[in-house]
RNA sequence: GGAGUCGUAGUUCAGUUGGUUAGAACGCCGGCCUGUCACGUCGGAGGUCGCGGGUUCGAAUCCCGUCGGCUCCGCCA
C-alpha cells in the first residue's frame, strides 16, 4: 500500500545533515539506494541529488515504521520523519557526507515502489557500469548517477556563469529561429517539410550564422545566443546531431577585442572549477600550427614533441619511397619519442598501425638504445641513420618516428601519433590546462575530387586585409591558384587539444562578399537565390563585424575530463544519431505523411 | 560510405582441438540476525548464448548474412 504525501513537506536534503543539527526532528524524501536488515533494526540508505543520509528503523522505537521499512526496496521513493543524532565514534562513516549522524525514524511514508531496474546503477564490484545501449534506453535511471547529477548541474553553473558575463560585457541575447532555410554548402541539414506550402523544406540551423549577422546589420552592435544547432552528419565521441554554441557576435571589432572578450569568458567559466587560466592565450597561425604539431588544435600540455622536417637529409639518399614522395612535393618529417628507445616492436607496430588511418603508408623508426636499430637501417645505412636521429633531435635513449607522404597526411598522421604517443607513455600531465589561439586560417581548400575551392570556415569569413589583392587577381585575373594562399581573419581557441570554438571576423563589404561566392564557383545568380536576403542586407550599411562560437558541450568535456560527449548531455543520441529512449527517429502516420505532401519512395 | 571491436542469467563477465546438466560475482526472492554502511549468514529462482541461415551425429564455440552498442577514417562550411 502506497502513502499519500499530503501536506507533508521536507526539512532538509539529504545531503545537508550535520552535527549541528542533533536533536532536531526532520522530513527527508528520496530513492532508497542500500536497505540493510537486521531483523529488528533496518538501515535505510536515502538518497537524493544532494547526497545520502542513513535512516535507522528500530522496532523498540517505531513498530509501525520498523514494520513498514521491511516492505521496502531498491529505488521505493519514501519520506522519513524523525530525530537527527550522533552516531557512536565508532559508527561513524568518512565516506558520507552526512556519516557523522543519522536520522532515528518515527514514522515512514512509502512515496511509491519501483521494479527491481534494469541494472545496477552503481556495481558494487568493480566501476563496470552497465552497457551504454542498456543505460541509454533507461536514461533516466542512468541519470540518478551521482556522476551524471553533478555534471548537468555543471553545465547549469556554466551556461549561467556565462549570461551573467556577457551581460555584464553589455551583450543582448536574442533568439533566432529554428524553422529556417536550408543552406547548400556546409553540413547536411535536417529538413522540415511545410504542410503549408506543399514540397517546399525547411531546415533546422546549422548555427545561427546569417541571423547574428543580420542582428549586426539590425544595429544590435552585441549579440549573443545559447544556441541549439542540428548537423546531420556522422557523429563521434564528441559530436553529436543537436549540440549547443554560445553563438557571439559584435559590431565594429578588432581581432583583439574578440579574443579579450573570449578569453576573459573562459577565464570566468574555468573558475567554477578552480582553474585559474593563464591569460592571454598565445597565438599561432594556422600554418605554424600545422607545421610544428600536425594539427590546427595542438595539446599544448604534451611537451615537445613538435615536427622536424627531415626532407633535406633525405633527398640525398636513394630511398626510392623517399625519394618520389619529395619529388612529388610531398614531405618527410618525424616526431622524436623522448625515452621512446624502449618501445617494443609490437609498440611500434601498433603505432604504424595507428598511422596508416590518416593515409601514409608507413611508419619508419629509428630507437638510440644501446645500439641503434631503426627500420631504416638497410635502406639508408648505419651513417645516414644516425645523421637522421640527429637532425631530429634525438638523444640517447630516444626513437624518431618518421612518416613520408603528401603534406596533409604527413601532417595529420604525426599529429595524432603526437598526441596517441603522450597517451599511451602517459607524457600528459593531470590538472593543467594549456589553452591557445590559432588563428589565420586559409580562406579556401582544395578538393581534388571535384576539382574546386570550397570555403574552409564559411563563405562569410573576411580575407586578411593584406591578402585581398590575391582574392582579387584570383577572382579578376584568372589566377585561381592564388586561392590556396589566402588567408583569414578566422580563429578558433584551443584548450587540451580540444577546438572549444570558432570564429571569424566577417566580411561587411558587398564587393568582397561577391568576389568570394565568385571563387567558391557560384554565379551571380546563384547567389541570389541562395543568399540573396542577405547580399541585400550587406547593401544597406552593414558595419564592420566579427564573432565566435564556443561549443558549449566540448567545453564541458574539458572542464570534467571526460572523453566521452553524453556525459555533458541530458538526451543524448547514440552513434547512429537515433534516441533508444524514445526510440526515434520514428515512423509516421500514413496520414501526416499525405498531410505533408510527402510519399516514401524505398523503404529498404 | 569504410574499418575495428563488443553482444552468454536482471547486470558485469568467464566459458577452445565443437561433446553430459552453460558457470561466477553482484542483483532478485524467501528465512535468520539490534549497529550495519559493499552488512553477514542459510536457502531458492533465474538462460531463445543478439537475430536468421548454414556446416556437423552434435554449435555459445566453425562459416555466411543481419541487427544493435562503442571507437576511428571519410564526413562535420
Amino acid at each position: 500500500m502506497l502513502d499519500n504525501l499530503g501536506n507533508l513537506q521536507r526539512t532538509h536534503s539529504c545531503g545537508t545533515l550535520r552535527v549541528h543539527d542533533v536533536g532536531t526532528t526532520v522530513t527527508l524524501m528520496g530513492w532508497v539506494s542500500r536497505r540493510r536488515d537486521f531483523g529488528e533494526l533496518t538501515f535505510i540508505d536515502l538518497r537524493d541529488r544532494d547526497g545520502i543520509t542513513q535512516v535507522v528503523l528500530n522496532s523498540e522505537d517505531a513498530p509501525e515504521a520498523h514494520a513498514k521499512a521491511k516492505e521496502v526496496r531498491g529505488e521505493y521513493v519514501i519520506a522519513v520523519t524523525g530525530e537527527v543524532t550522533l552516531r557512536d565514534e565508532s559508527q561513524r562513516n568518512a565516506k558520507l557526507e552526512t556519516g557523522e549522524v543519522e536520522v532515528h525514524a518515527r514514522e515512514l511514508l512509502i512515496l511509491n515502489d519501483a521494479r527491481t531496474l534494469p541494472f545496477q546503477l552503481e556495481s558494487a564490484t568493480t566501476d563496470a557500469l552497465a552497457s551504454e545501449d542498456l543505460r541509454l534506453k533507461y536514461r533516466y535511471l542512468d541519470l540518478r548517477r551521482p556522476q551524471l547529477q553533478a555534471n548537468l548541474r555543471l553545465r547549469h553553473r556554466v551556461l549561467r556563469e556565462i549570461r551573467r558575463y556577457m551581460d555584464e560585457q553589455g551583450f543582448t541575447e536574442i533568439e533566432t529561429p529554428i524553422l529556417i532555410k536550408s543552406t547548400p554548402e556546409g553540413a547536411r541539414d535536417y529538413i522540415v517539410p511545410s504542410r503549408v506550402q506543399p514540397g517546399k523544406f525547411f531546415a533546422l540551423p546549422q548555427s545561427p550564422q546569417l541571423f547574428k549577422q543580420l542582428c549586426m546589420i539590425a544595429g544590435m552592435d552585441k549579440y549573443f545566443q545559447i544556441a541549439r544547432c542540428f548537423r546531420d552528419e556522422d557523429l563521434r565521441a564528441d559530436r553529436q546531431p543537436e549540440f549547443t554554441q554560445l553563438d557571439v557576435e559584435m559590431s565594429f571589432a578588432t581581432l583583439d577585442q574578440i579574443y579579450s572578450v573570449t578569453e576573459g569568458l573562459f577565464a570566468r567559466v574555468f573558475k567554477l572549477i578552480g582553474v585559474e587560466l593563464p591569460l592571454p592565450f598565445p597565438r599561432f597561425s594556422f600554418a605554424e600550427a600545422m607545421r610544428r604539431w600536425g594539427s590546427d588544435k595542438p595539446d599544448l600540455r604534451i611537451e615537445g614533441m613538435e615536427l622536424q622536417d627531415l626532407s633535406v637529409e633525405l633527398q640525398q639518399t636513394n630511398f626510392a619511397p623517399y625519394v618520389s614522395a619529395l619529388a612529388a612535393g610531398g614531405e618527410v618529417k618525424g616526431i622524436v619519442v623522448r625515452g621512446g628507445a624502449g618501445l617494443s616492436r609490437k609498440a611500434l607496430d601498433d603505432l604504424q598501425e595507428f598511422a596508416k588511418r590518416y593515409g601514409v603508408t608507413g611508419l619508419a623508426w629509428i630507437k638510440l638504445g644501446d645500439e641503434t636499430t631503426s627500420s631504416l637501417l638497410k635502406a639508408l645505412g648505419e651513417e645516414s641513420v644516425a645523421r637522421l636521429a640527429s637532425t631530429a633531435g634525438a638523444q640517447e635513449g630516444d626513437a624518431v618516428l618518421i612518416v613520408a607522404g603528401k603534406t596533409k597526411p604527413v601532417a595529420a598522421s604525426l599529429g595524432a601519433l603526437r598526441n596517441e604517443v603522450a597517451r599511451r607513455e602517459k607524457l600528459i600531465p593531470a590538472n593543467v590546462y594549456a589553452p591557445l589561439w590559432v588563428t589565420e586560417f586559409p580562406m579556401f581548400e582544395y578538393h581534388e575530387d571535384d576539382d574546386r575551392y570550397y570555403a574552409m570556415h564559411h563563405p562569410f569569413t573576411s580575407p586578411l586585409d593584406e591578402d585581398l589583392p590575391l582574392l582579387e587577381r584570383a577572382v579578376e585575373g584568372g589566377e585561381t591558384e592564388l586561392l590556396g594562399r589566402l588567408r583569414t581573419k578566422a580563429y578558433d581557441p584551443v584548450i587540451n587539444g580540444v577546438e572549444l570554438a570558432s570564429g571569424s571576423i566577417r566580411i561587411h563589404r558587398r564587393d568582397v562578399q561577391r568576389m568570394v561566392f565568385k571563387a567558391l564557383g557560384m554565379t551571380t545568380e546563384e547567389a541570389r537565390s541562395r543568399f540573396g536576403f542577405f547580399l541585400d542586407a550587406l547593401e544597406f550599411g552593414t558595419p564592420p563585424h566579427g564573432g565566435i562560437a564556443p561549443g558549449i558541450e566540448r567545453l564541458l568535456m574539458v572542464l570534467l575530463s571526460t572523453e566521452n560527449i553524453r556525459d555533458v548531455m541530458a538526451f543524448p543520441k547514440t552513434a547512429s544519431a537515433t534516441d533508444l529512449m524514445i526510440d526515434a527517429p520514428g515512423e509516421v502516420d500514413p496520414k501526416q505523411l499525405e498531410e505533408l505532401h510527402l510519399k516514401i519512395v524505398d523503404k529498404k
